[in-house]
DNA sequence: CTGAAAGCGCTAACAT
DNA sequence: ATGTTAGCGCTTTCAG
């Protein structure tokens, strides 16, 4: 009471509460409050009343008190590899854009692909009460019991992007088989035959998956699968550079590579340049997930795009429901949505001008064909 | 007391209190909170104990209900334009690894470059109570007041990167204008003469002082300034183009440009390769920020790196600062933090062949360099 | 239609 | 060294 009653007119310390604008208005907190949740029972001219107050005092709800309150701190937790790969700072987006829609506050951790940092992270995550958790797994993960964990707290989980079939919780992920198959496919239709593949970590069931994929188009098309055009790499432009070396050191060189990911793309299209290889002419090389590098190198890279920002919607969306579903626990059925890729052809592996688009001075990125996604729940 | 006493011994739905483990040791919740928190006058038996039940019931602090009865929510909010730009992305990173040592949560947001986007920023912030806000001012903000009502209203509040002198509000920033200065100097040193100018928004101090060090660095060597070798864009690719046609139309057109950021140079080399100017040869670029397809593109491209970890370290240290001395509001003085930049030059810039790294297969990015940078407070 | 009272989980005086 | 009490700001029975 004797602290701050001088009103300098601009600064306004005080964070205002329910209890202040019920006394300026000789109310109750109750009927405030009430009066701010637009309650059925409360006259039209409190209603009034309350809100021209506390839009003159700037009144902003206090949620750490209304978490406390009600148990729900309405804030969910992220955890992703890195925010700098362009691909998860995109798929954030979409989370956030559907999150701060419905009100919800995202607290994003990065697991720096560590299995120790996705351990902090969901400790940081439990401490904040948070109310879900969307996660893509770190690729140094192999053990996921911190995960198990979470499902056996009824904490509401779902994996995005990298997931794993065996582990049972529910995800939002790209048809990594179809898109490995279409990937694939493209090479073929135009005209490469000797196709090898450079692959992901195989505890991911996302790039075993493009494997299939890969295999499905070459059964298709009678082309005949050898190992030796299997090379596993770690996702990094490192091995994208072992991989052409490993390639181009076989007795019969692949003319075209389909890459698990851009980066292990992009060190197959470095060392390629290096050694003087003509990129698509002598080798096509294809990537998967459509970094904001690939129209920017040279030549432009062609990949999948991986429906980044409806991924992430998708993600939220799926969270919202088991959270609003928690109390109601009989599981119907394991959640999961399989969106499609969606191929974007650039130079890397166009070698029939004929399908060259009419502006290649302006390569544009596909974006505008999200609608056109087949969403399948099983 | 009637609905969870079947403890199935793997599920444990119940988040652990500090009631619980009281009643568990018979003690008080006083008791149990101080033990906790390691309080001097605790019974190290009694610590003992309460830690090791703390343990076994997986009990984790409630940060809710801590923040509503501490007041401190010891949450911060950062506002950037974009997480997808690598160089934004960084700096979150650099912030979140201060932050987290210190118990910190980070509430982040995007403005997408937009001034609403700010200000509904801001408003989560205010209910989630944060206590402090890092921000970059997004390139639409022309209006500042959503920022100076913070001030007004004492929340803390640091900017990072870029800011706004005249508002008069903490900031970490990058010595701009020497940054400026080095990297027409750079180009200077490579034998250009005729160099221009492809600047940015000039109501952002952060692009007027690299405009300021590019002039420094013509008078040093005497050369002429001339307003029409400066070309003022946006920050785009686009605006990057547009600025390549409009020199290269010139009746003495430039034999070299710096540019404000590496979207800009982006767009000015790609302009020029489709119009076959030879660079470096007919035309030397240097972009600033080292965003990342800066050394993936051809030619790879020289920049200004802006110690973007190290940017997101200070600024979270100087929030921190803040923070802790809101009461003792004397404002002593404005604290200021400047970065120096460190040049990495690469083949867009380089036309003398001694100057080029000696693995030019390899070049890796200027990382190490973080400790050498001067800190000058004002 | 509004008021009174309790309580979410925690900590910090103020006891003892 | 531990217990008692009160309260952070809000919602929500239960009463009028």
């Amino acid at each position: 009471m004797d602290k701050r009653l001088h009103n300098h007119t601009t600064a306004l310390p005080l964070r205002t509460t329910i209890q202040m604008i019920a006394s300026e208005l000789k109310l109750t907190p109750a009927t405030v409050s009430r009066a701010l949740n637009n309650h059925p029972r409360i006259s039209a001219e409190t209603k009034q009343l309350v809100n021209e107050t506390a839009e003159r005092l700037q009144y902003k709800r206090n949620r750490i008190a209304l978490s406390l309150r009600t148990g729900k701190s309405h804030t969910i937790g992220v955890i992703l590899p890195s925010i700098s790969m362009n691909f998860f700072g995109s798929i954030v987006h979409g989370i956030e854009l559907l999150a701060s829609e419905y009100g919800y506050h995202t607290l994003i951790y990065q697991s720096e692909e560590t299995t120790d940092l996705e351990i902090k992270a969901i400790e940081a995550f439990m401490g904040a009460r948070v109310d879900g958790i969307l996660a893509s797994l770190a690729k140094g993960t192999t053990d996921f019991s911190h995960y198990v964990d979470l499902q056996k707290k009824h904490i509401p989980l779902v994996l995005f992007d990298r997931s794993n079939d065996s582990l049972h919780i529910p995800s939002v992920v790209i048809d990594d088989r179809k898109g490995g198959y279409l990937a694939t496919k493209h090479l073929i239709d135009q005209g490469y035959r000797a196709i090898a593949h450079l692959a992901g970590p195989g505890h991911f069931q996302t790039f075993r998956n493009r494997l299939e994929g890969y295999k499905d188009a070459l059964r298709e098309s009678e082309l005949p699968f050898s190992s030796d055009y299997v090379f596993t790499g770690d996702l990094s432009i490192a091995s994208g550079r072992d991989a052409a070396d490993y390639f181009l050191g076989l007795h019969q060189p692949p003319d075209a590579v389909f890459a698990v990911e851009d980066f292990s793309a992009l060190g197959l299209v470095k060392r390629c340049k290096e050694r003087g290889i003509q990129i698509p002419e002598e080798m096509g090389i294809i990537g998967f997930a459509n970094e904001g590098f690939d129209e920017h190198i040279t030549p432009t890279l062609s990949s999948m795009d991986q429906q980044t920002v409806q991924m992430g919607r998708e993600a939220f969306k799926m969270l919202l429901t088991l959270i609003e579903n928690r109390k109601a626990d009989h599981h119907p059925e394991l959640p999961k949505i399989i969106l499609d890729p969606v191929p974007v052809f650039r130079e890397s592996s166009t070698r029939m001008k004929t399908n060259l688009s009419t502006a290649p001075n302006h390569p544009t990125r596909t974006k505008a064909v999200t609608d056109q996604t087949n969403i399948h729940s099983i």
